[in-house]
DNA sequence: CAAAAGTGTCAAACATACTGACCCAACACG
DNA sequence: CGTGTTGGGTCAGTATGTTTGACACTTTTG
């Protein structure tokens, strides 16, 4: 039962859905092809993420372990009240992640030294090993994907995510790549990769 | 641990073989722009269901209860085994979803004409309606998004998309989208020759 | 007729999320 | 200085979506 031999589709009624071929450059936004976004927008999705989540089953941890390790690993230091905002989950419910990724020597908390109550967030050594495995895992799959598509395509894929996104996510991208350049810019070692262009949306 | 892939970077250290806007052939593999994918990944579906999601909760039902919805709606007369194989869950799973939408009245089973064993899966009226509310409170994000990006971008997105996808999925989709034309390009719609199951809707 | 296939269902479990309530430590400010 | 607020943690309970395993039923097929 698992061997998908999915002959899909058979039989057919339909109700009318797209009317004649009429606006040329709205020709694009026909049902149909929002309907196909939504396809690929599943699948997509599904597996993308496929890889990892089989790497993370053997290890006995899921798929918002790795949201975790991943954000924390992008954004070293950052304070649990941040990255639920990220993660856009409860404080509970990271509490069930989070912890067990400290115990297990994976992510380490520091008191701020601005202010003592806040625990800032980084990878452990492990931690970093870790989700520098899944990384990769995930690396294969979005480079295939962006070298068979070329890099115009990438950046259409790109600005297309950014419109998905709300206002908020957009910001917080932003926000942080600042951060990131910033960070990173100040140490000598670095060439003028850093604009990760895409050039912004009104 | 995969060994140091070719052509990729660390972090911190790469080759500054890359010049500005012109040579973006091998800029775009850059690790942070394949992590910065991965952000692009998480927030640009979380939004993007969002707003379906929050509709569904006033009604009582999942994420697991739209896909059903948008897949059955998408092929109408779909067996049980081929929707499994679409969204890629167990048969229990499926029918821990499917059982109640076709208690609710949403969806219904019609025995195969074939094959009488098969349950050939459709929305009903109801199942109809609510579909297409979810749906067009997803075609408002996706129709931003794609306004604001551009035909272009938008083939880029869809490249990339399927890209991502594995060969499976990539080939349903085909196939499902061959089927859709034949359907309703063959035959300018009309209740089909062979009555599905149930014959008239109010 | 017997084997295989398509479907349904029961039980048990897990991971991920949620709400509500409460606690502690550290900061902020009048 | 004391009080209120903020950052964080925790306990308990609930819901959803998923899994495996096992079994039953109907129908098709060799």
């Amino acid at each position: 039962m698992p061997a998908p031999p999915p002959g899909l589709i058979k039989d057919g009624t339909r109700p009318a859905q797209h009317q004649g071929a009429a606006g040329q450059d709205l020709l694009f936004l026909r049902e149909e092809e929002l309907r196909a976004a939504q396809d690929l927008m599943f699948f997509g999705y599904r597996d993308f993420t496929a890889g990892a989540d089989a790497m993370l089953e053997e290890l006995g941890l899921g798929r918002a372990h790795h949201r975790v390790l991943h954000f924390v690993g992008r954004h070293p230091g950052i304070t649990v009240g941040d990255l639920l905002g990220i993660l856009g989950v409860t404080k509970q419910s990271l509490g069930r992640v989070l912890t067990p990724l400290v115990e297990q020597g994976l992510v380490q908390q520091a008191p701020g030294r601005a202010d003592r109550r806040q625990r800032l967030l980084a990878l452990t050594p492990d931690g970093n090993v870790l989700e520098r495995r899944l990384f990769e895992r995930q690396r294969e799959t979005v480079m295939r994907a962006y070298r068979e598509a070329g890099p115009q395509a990438v950046d259409g894929f790109r600005r297309v995510m950014r419109g998905l996104m709300g206002a908020e996510a957009r910001a917080a991208m932003d926000r942080a790549a600042l951060d990131r350049s910033r960070r990173d810019g100040e140490r000598p070692l670095r060439d003028g990769g850093r604009p990760l262009r895409d050039g912004g949306q009104p």
